[in-house]
DNA sequence: AGAGCATATACGTGTCAAGGTATATTTAGG
DNA sequence: CCTAAATATACCTTGACACGTATATGCTCT
């Protein structure tokens, strides 16, 4: 578990992730929300905490956790250098669909296949 | 593999992504600038195809790759709902130093433990 | 058609992490 | 002190996925 991004690879941790960004939270109110058993919460938040994600507090038998900001820096810096890419690609989109709009397609020779991804689901 | 964060969380994938930035390359480039056997690369770049991070198209024997735009939006919209949050730290902790400036640290009565994350190497 | 290059795929293997169940630890309150 | 609540940890099992090696597919050129 090295980087950033094993760590928010995990569909429950994002989930927690997300309903800390409201406000602290203790590990029986995140269990509730998210239906999870308490166990499974624990260990999720003890690798977020590792990871410098969250920090906990101790309120008697409670412990509140909150969001830390450093490693979704991370994650956004790395993101940065595709960033200025696909803002580029968005324009040329845009750009492809005006041209659309004044002439009609034109059938043009497809000497290049282009291999597009499967549709998500 | 369902989500775009489980793909980006294989290191190998992360660097053929960043590889792919500067501009489009053959697998043999890939595998020659990456030091990676081939078939770790062509399996890589078949994850990211069917995840959408990249298309190929045809040259002679030659398949080139270049990034898609739309995963990495899908990224950057997880991670807006954090940004907000996030600058308000920043902003809280620039004004914590100004005022660690001006003023002596102060022996504060710590109620609280507040549990850091482990520092990463 | 055959050889050689570029890329993709198949298969077997090992590792690691997530989940479940049970149990330990800490704290409040009677 | 003893109990109950809240949280953490230990242990086991299972499944997924990344890797290596071998092989298949496809294209070009002679």
């Amino acid at each position: 578990m090295e980087s950033v991004f094993e760590i928010i690879a995990e569909p429950n941790r994002r989930a927690i992730l997300s309903l800390l960004v409201s406000s602290q939270q203790s590990v029986g109110e995140i269990e509730r929300q998210l239906r999870m058993p308490q166990p499974t919460v624990s260990k999720h938040l003890r690798v977020l905490r590792e990871a410098g994600f969250v920090e906990s507090t101790v309120d008697a038998q409670r412990r509140l956790y909150r969001l830390r900001p450093a490693p979704f820096q991370e994650v956004d810096a790395w993101l940065a250098q595709f960033r200025r890419f696909w803002s580029v690609h968005v324009d040329a989109l845009e750009r492809h669909l005006d041209r659309m709009d004044q002439s009609p397609p034109t059938k043009r020779k497809t000497k290049e296949k282009t291999t597009r991804p499967k549709p998500r689901t």
